[in-house]
DNA sequence: GCGTAAATGGACCCGTGAGTCCGTTTCGTC
DNA sequence: GACGAAACGGACTCACGGGTCCATTTACGC
């Protein structure tokens, strides 16, 4: 359904154009499962699921992505280029700390329906290291400091912590309702105000 | 070294007087050694390694706990156990935002070198049940809102899945040094204050 | 010291998941 | 429609962790 599940997304510069077209499709099937499967059951997910959710043999899934943390970093690329854009869209607005605001409640629902999101953000380095989107995300911070919004000391670490956090924790408890990750989105910015 | 690590604290009603002394011995190496590893590995830690680190064969492990999750089991009540008394002790304390205060600093101290104990605290119920101890922690939660101290709608659960969460992350991370942790629980019961 | 039951631990079984091999099927071309 | 290459997937190996077995060792009452 996104367009970021077609091929060219993929590996930097695999020529997809002269596979064959089951091949293709395959593969297309391949990801797309992966990214459910992966959203579902996190990291603890299987290659072997992933191969069954997109009715494949394991052989084929292994084919395009040697091994299970190729397939990982393809879904994990994936899913953060939604976050990443979201990020650039609230580095755009006008009030920094609104803009911050309503990104952390956007992140929230995304992260509620989706497990393997909560468990690799911590390790990844398009959210922890510095990138272009990690220090537009950390102006915000900064901004909305100076507006006397969020308390002087208030980083990013500190919305990365407290929100990988009770994201954890909501998905081990079962908690699916959209209001409680929104009231615990609130939550944690309300622990940084001034 | 502390007096939960002797054996009347163990299985009720095991009756360690008629066994043999060198299995009395080994069953207190093991003990602490399952305490020791689970600390440092969290649920990941295997029955082998305590057994190694106990210097005993992994048989004589499975002779005391015929599981991996009596072990666990085990561990759990022994640490969980130190987070009781911290409660009852803070329940009776007169200022009851001021108790709450320094309990979740002590929490996150305890936490800080627990790996077990953050992984397995939102899953236990004395943790989360309604027991004794965690109505004692809801009257101090109520408390404090009756103060004035803390919104009216914060609830033991926010402190758990607020403390649990950023416990978690910070694990992740492989941060360790204290004064952060006391920061992120000042930071959560921040984010309950009205 | 000696005999016996208790305790031990190395060797083993079993299930699971990552990753590989290769005989068979399917695509695409001529 | 037939042929060769590309793709497939079932069956395999390998590593590892939970849990069991049993020949050997050890404590301890006599």
């Amino acid at each position: 359904m996104s367009p970021a599940l077609s091929h060219e997304a993929d590996p930097a510069g695999a020529d997809w154009a002269d596979r064959r077209a089951d091949a293709r499709r395959n593969h297309e099937r391949i990801v797309a499962a992966a990214v459910e499967v992966f959203a579902e059951r996190g990291l603890e997910a299987t290659v072997p699921e992933v191969a069954a959710r997109a009715g494949v043999g394991k052989a084929t899934v292994y084919r395009s992505y040697p091994t299970k943390a190729d397939l990982v970093e393809a879904v994990a690329r994936h899913r953060i280029t939604w976050l990443i854009e979201r990020v650039d869209a609230a580095a755009r607005q006008p009030d920094a700390f609104e803009a911050l605001r309503s990104l952390l409640i956007d992140i929230a629902e995304r992260l509620a329906s989706d497990r393997f999101l909560v468990e690799v953000l911590p390790h990844d380095q398009r959210w922890n290291g510095q990138t272009r989107s990690t220090e537009q995300f950390a102006g915000l911070v900064a901004a909305a400091v100076e507006q006397g919004r969020l308390r002087p000391d208030a980083t990013l670490q500190d919305i990365r912590v407290l929100v990988g956090g009770y994201s954890r924790v909501l998905l081990d408890l079962g908690i699916r309702d959209p209001a409680q990750w929104r009231r615990y989105a609130a939550l944690a910015l309300d622990a940084l105000r001034t």
